[in-house]
DNA sequence: ATGGTTGCTGCGCAA
C-alpha cells in the first residue's frame, strides 16, 4: 500500500498540479494538509474522477486537511482529542485497509514565545496522548503530515538560521522524540541517513534553487505498521514545476500482509 | 540583504 503525505498550500490553486501528481504516481492513500479552504468547496469531484473516496475537513483560508483513498474510509475521526474549543483544521483519521491513517497539520507555532507556541506544545501534547491511546488499544496506525518539527540539525539547511525558530525549538524536538519513545517509527529516518533530504522550501530568497529547505513532513508509523514498512521517499519533482506548493510529497510503501 | 514570495482575503495575516 503506498500512502502519500503533501501539504498542498491550497488545494483549488494547486488542483491541476495535484491531479497531473496523482495520475502519474497512483498512491493509495493521499493526506492532504494546508488546503486553504472550506470542506463545502473543496474540489472533492476532481479526485473522485480518480477513482479516490474524499474525506475532508476545512475551514475558511487557513489550514485545512483531507484523506483520499482507493477504499473507503471508515470511522472518520475530524478532530484530534483533547481539547474541544479548538477550531482549527488539522487532523482527519480514518480507518482504511485495516489501519488507522491519519492527515495531520502540526501547528506553526511562530513567533515564539507567544500563545502560538503555546498552541503548537499543547497539540503536541494532545498527539502524544492520542497516539498512546491507539497503541494502548493495539491499533496499528500510521501518523502522516506536515508536522512543522524539525528533528535533527541534519535536517535544515542551516541550524543556526533557525535556533530561534519554533520548527527547531527544543521543546519542540523533546516532544517529537517523546513520541518516538512511545514506539513509533519515524519511517523516513529509519531507512536513510542522506542529510539534505528536504520536503519544503520557503518561496522566498531563492531557497528552493538553492536547495535550502528543511524535513518537516514526516510519517510515524505504529509497531505493527513499522513492521511493514517497505520504503518511504521524498519526491522533489512537484516542487520544481510552475505553481509548486512549497512542499513537496513524501511518499511510504506498506508491504501487503 | 532588517530582504525575499505565495494564497486568501478584503485593504493584513499566516506561512
Amino acid at each position: 500500500m503506498k500512502i502519500a503525505t503533501w501539504n498542498v498550500n491550497s488545494a483549488k490553486a494547486r488542483l491541476p498540479l495535484i491531479t497531473d501528481w496523482l495520475r502519474l504516481t497512483s498512491p493509495d492513500v493521499v493526506l492532504f494538509q494546508e488546503i486553504k479552504c472550506e470542506t463545502a468547496v473543496f474540489p472533492g469531484a476532481a479526485f473522485e474522477e480518480l477513482g479516490y473516496h474524499v474525506a475532508v475537513v476545512g475551514q475558511k483560508a487557513y489550514n485545512g486537511v483531507a484523506l483520499l483513498s482507493k477504499t473507503p474510509a471508515e470511522d472518520i475521526l475530524t478532530r484530534l482529542p483533547g481539547e474541544p474549543e479548538d477550531e482549527q483544521a488539522r487532523y482527519i483519521e480514518a480507518t482504511v485497509a485495516g489501519i488507522r491513517i491519519a492527515s495531520l497539520y502540526l501547528p506553526n507555532g511562530n513567533p515564539i514565545p507567544g500563545e502560538k507556541f503555546a498552541y503548537k506544545l499543547r497539540w503536541m501534547d494532545r498527539l502524544y496522548a492520542h497516539a498512546r491511546d491507539l497503541l494502548a488499544r493495539e491499533i496499528p496506525f500510521v501518523l502522516g503530515g506536515d508536522y512543522n518539527v524539525i528533528p535533527q540539525d541534519r535536517d535544515v539547511y542551516s541550524p543556526a538560521d533557525f535556533a530561534g525558530d519554533a520548527l527547531a525549538q527544543p521543546e519542540t524536538r523533546a516532544k517529537f522524540r517523546a513520541l518516538l519513545n512511545l514506539g513509533l517509527t519515524e519511517a523516513y529516518r529509519a531507512l536513510h541517513d542522506d542529510d539534505r533530504a528536504y520536503s519544503f522550501w520557503d518561496y522566498q530568497a531563492g531557497c528552493w534553487p538553492r536547495d535550502k529547505g528543511l524535513r518537516i513532513d514526516h510519517f510515524l508509523l505504529s509497531p505493527q505498521a513499522a513492521d511493514r514498512l517497505a520504503e518511504c521517499v521524498i519526491d522533489r519533482g512537484p516542487r520544481g514545476g510552475e505553481k509548486a506548493s512549497d512542499h513537496t510529497p513524501v511518499i511510504l510503501e506498506l508491504r501487503d500482509v
